[in-house]
DNA sequence: GATTTATGCTACACTTTATGTAGCGTCAAG
DNA sequence: CTTGACGCTACATAAAGTGTAGCATAAATC
């Protein structure tokens, strides 16, 4: 059965982004540079420790970088954000907010 | 997470799809049908508890249906998937297979 | 009609991951 | 030299995911 298991681009990208917090952080992330603290705060507080990982996750993907001004959106993050607007677009026209699991 | 912004649509769907799995699991119903077996299969072998999880949570978004022919993406779910296509070509170009988390 | 095969799951003990709170080390301002 | 913001780590607890077994149903084969 394990034939094939190259590790296709796709499959990494999937499995960071499907790591929890991390659709979220970019999503967020969209709107300039924030401060660890401030992310935090945006992100519904979510721990420190999870944050830090996420944060060193998406760096390791280069989309995500941390300089003066704090943590923000790389070109290729930049890239990355836009597509996900596809999903906020989708979500406004098919998701009637209700009950969620 | 107490009552403060109301549940945005795009909120409900970041943390539906930010759990694990979840990404993973639109990526591989791109293929058409599986059975719930199959789509195991596919997706390395997830333990049943969690792939029941992840297909009751895109049942709730009507994302996902089950027939006779077995589990596949609702004309939503097709949207969807589509938007995430994009993703695969953004992979495709930016990601050279070496990072992990 | 009894056995086999495939289906979609659930049970449950176990491991991994995330959370929440505290707090450290650095820096810059007051 | 105290105060405040910063990025982050430590650590105990709670939640989520895993792996294996196995049940219940139904169609196919004997």
């Amino acid at each position: 059965m394990s034939g094939e298991k190259s590790p296709r681009p796709i499959m990494i990208l999937l499995d960071i982004l499907g790591k929890r917090w991390t659709l979220r952080i970019m999503w967020e992330l969209r709107n300039g540079p924030f401060t660890f603290r401030a992310l935090q705060e945006v992100c519904d507080m979510l721990s420190p420790t999870t944050l830090n990982k996420r944060l060193n996750d998406l760096k390791s993907l280069n989309v995500v970088d941390h300089q003066s001004n704090g943590y923000q959106l790389t070109t290729k993050g930049l890239e990355l954000a836009k597509i996900m607007m596809g999903l906020t677009e989708w979500a406004g026209k098919e998701i009637t907010p209700h009950a969620k699991s």
